[in-house]
DNA sequence: TAGAAGCAGATTTTT
DNA sequence: TCTGCTTCTA
């Protein structure tokens, strides 16, 4: 252990040795916060503590099993238990399998994704786009406001079209046992908020708590957070309130701010040592983060030597900067570079395709990182429907997503009629059509979709019957010959691409089950459905990628596109200026040896040419002398009529500074509403 | 029921 | 411009 803690620098072996109380490090980009973190794992574990009683948790699988690999490399696998080391999901999950009964629940629920949770709402019927449904739900749910109460006090129409919604849906995930992610957290700090020796006996049994990514946690994670160290206040956690990057999805970034005022008597130790990037490159980043005002404040500080110059790239349009990177890129894979240590980063993904076509016109090998995810592509998503149906008839959700895929013959009009019969009948479509004698079905939905329809139910309930026989090796094998989905998309435009992907959906599935003998069909659903696919980085190739997906890894030659205003940082619509700072932060502090930020003057993009500004990113961060002029009034004045996206129209009362945006406050039908002014549009 | 045509909408996305 | 969804027609 002392030859480990000598690796360390002063401040991190600090951070390890802190146990008691809680603590806050705040780790800047490359200050070996992994390192730090999975130390500390170690630390605790060399003085004696239980392992099964400590409990770290990350916001990807990714970063949990690199977490674990390389704690068990420092101490070594043979312990007398195990340190939980998991997604927040993923304990709710754990948590809910144990105690969802106490919400008059089963614990055989299943959980569904964003995806899902649209094509729900969908069925519903609104008007209102399904995006917004879905974050509101997701608002609402967040804030611990049941339906009933949504339904009760919303005023605006809108607001009682979504509380509407909200009440449908959440009726429905009961009535079909499903969860959504949101669930996984909120049921879980529900059963303990309502049950303090649950509460009591949880906390109990983790008496160290650590949070890796913590400035994105939400509000009811740091709720949880709070219930779990209530019995010690052990906890610990890892964050950067400069790399947060995910508020639009709820995180809440004063979670970090005030930590301290959370969990009282908290200490902070900041790791500024940057070991990643150059001199040059750092200051750059610190330059430009500088201009944020809501922030703890820390200056990173520089290992490594000054480095080179930061490259500025300016040019005619996106394919002479398309054609200008893969050159250069060419010169450096040329030159013997890894083209693994090199990267192209940009703000929106649509900016992908210019890169993607000038890389393969030069020939060189690259991946796009985190476009379509495996999980939810159509046919995947197509299987794992199938296994649902499989594991729990009664799942109509997914009955209605694969009913006539291979084709059966079965439209809306067919489902609808067997909708109806079922209803009438008080059972499942699944159950009636098992049921139903062949000559009864075919009297209702016509002699073709019924004879392939009685097929249809037969070999689901014979793939039912044999899941629940234990070894489910050769499962899949009996799946593809009885439903034959990997046939039925080999006929289609694109089968290839898709044959493959099923292809290595069924190879993960074999491994699963022959990796963890006696697993459940139910068990591998859960699984996946909390698996992401970050971890498709091959390693051989050049990476291109949102700078969302590039958190957390490093590139010896970095490529920054699309620095303009308007799509670095993007300006328009609920845009929150300091957190593209921050984005572009992230972005610039990947780079370790060289950085490449470039613009157009001219880009292609929806359609349209535009001429475009360079970002002020790069005047702030001191790569070009002239920024451009942030606009200093307001383009409202009082008495003006705006429109809002869902609180629909209203009157200018009032308007205030917020850093550099304006505050307005607007009067909608009697409800007055502080709304930033890139919100509302004028009318 | 299934394919064709016409039309709106279009960030970032750990689970 | 491109995609994915709704509407129309055989």
């Amino acid at each position: 252990m002392e030859q480990i803690l000598y690796e360390l620098n002063e401040e991190q072996r600090r951070a390890v040795q802190t146990i008691d109380g809680p603590l806050l490090i705040l780790a800047g980009a490359g200050t070996g916060k992994t390192k730090t973190i999975t130390t500390r794992l170690a630390y605790l574990i060399d003085l004696g503590v239980d392992p099964a009683s400590i409990l770290t948790l990350t916001f990807t699988n990714k970063a949990a099993k690199e977490m674990r690999d390389r704690a068990f490399a420092l101490i070594g696998d043979h312990l007398p238990s195990q340190p939980l080391l998991c997604t927040f999901h993923k304990f709710g999950l754990l948590f809910l399998r144990r105690y969802i009964h106490k919400l008059g629940r089963d614990r055989n629920f299943v959980i569904i994704d964003t995806d899902d949770k649209k094509r729900i709402i969908k069925s519903f019927k609104t008007d209102l786009p399904l995006s917004v449904v879905a974050t509101e739900i997701s608002r609402y749910k967040n804030s611990l406001i049941s339906p009933e109460e949504a339904v009760a006090s919303a005023k605006l129409e809108n607001f009682k079209e979504i509380s509407r919604l909200y009440l449908e849906y959440q009726n429905y995930l009961s009535e079909n046992n499903l969860v959504d992610f949101d669930d996984l957290l909120i049921l879980t700090y529900r059963i303990l908020e309502g049950d303090p020796d649950i509460a009591l006996s949880v906390s109990r049994e983790y008496n160290f708590i650590m949070v890796d990514e913590y400035q994105d946690t939400n509000d009811i994670q740091n709720r949880l957070l709070m219930k779990l160290c209530s019995s010690h206040d052990n906890i610990c956690v890892v964050g950067d309130d400069d790399q947060s990057i995910y508020g639009w999805r709820g995180a809440n970034i004063n979670n970090i701010l005030y930590f301290h005022e959370h969990f009282s008597n908290a200490k902070i130790i900041r790791l500024e040592k940057n070991y990643r990037s150059t001199r040059k490159i750092l200051e750059a980043a610190n330059r430009l983060i500088e201009h944020n005002r809501n922030r703890l404040g820390k200056h990173l500080e520089a290992v490594r030597e000054e480095g080179a110059d930061i490259e500025v790239l300016a040019s005619r349009d996106e394919q002479e900067e398309a054609a200008r990177i893969a050159e250069k890129i060419g010169r450096l894979i040329d030159r013997g570079e890894d083209p693994a240590k090199i990267a192209v980063l940009f703000r929106i993904n649509a900016l992908s395709r210019s890169i993607e076509e000038a890389l393969t016109k030069a020939r060189i090998p690259f991946q796009l990182v985190g476009a379509i995810r495996f999980y939810e592509r159509a046919e995947i998503k197509d299987i794992i429907s199938y296994l649902r149906i499989i594991s729990n008839p009664r799942d109509e959700f997914s009955l209605k997503r694969v009913i006539n895929r291979p084709k059966r013959g079965v439209g809306k009009v067919t489902y609808e009629r067997l909708h109806s019969l079922a209803l009438h009948e008080g059972i499942g479509i699944m159950e009636l059509l098992l049921k139903l004698p062949e000559e009864e079905i075919v009297r209702v939905v016509g002699r073709k979709s019924g004879r392939s329809l009685k097929g249809f139910a037969y070999a689901i309930d014979l793939l039912h019957q044999k899941s629940l026989q234990g070894d489910l090796e050769n499962f899949i094998d009996e799946f593809e010959r009885l439903i034959g989905l990997r046939e039925y998309y080999s006929h289609l435009p694109d089968g290839m691409e898709r044959v493959l992907n099923i292809d290595e959906f069924y190879g993960l599935f074999r491994d699963h089950m022959r990796e963890q003998r006696g697993s459940t069909l139910e068990e591998f659903l859960a699984e996946i459905s909390l698996q992401s696919d970050q971890d498709q980085l091959d390693g051989k190739r050049v990476s291109i990628m949102s700078v969302h997906a590039s958190k957390g890894l490093e590139f010896k030659h970095l490529f920054v596109i699309g620095m303009e205003e308007g799509f670095f940082p993007l300006t328009g619509d609920g845009c929150d200026i300091e957190e593209e700072r921050r984005l572009g932060y992230v972005a610039i502090t990947r780079a370790m040896d060289r950085l490449t930020l470039s613009y157009v003057r001219k880009r292609f993009y929806r359609g349209r040419r535009s001429s475009l500004e360079k970002s002020r990113f790069l005047g702030e961060a001191g790569l070009c002398k002239g920024s451009i002029k942030i606009e200093r009034k307001s383009l409202f004045k009082k008495g003006d009529l705006v429109k809002h996206k869902l609180f629909g129209i209203g009157r200018v009362i009032g308007i205030s500074r917020a850093g550099k945006e304006f505050k307005l406050s607007i009067n909608f039908g009697g409800t007055v509403r502080e709304i930033l002014a890139s919100f509302v549009e004028r009318i």
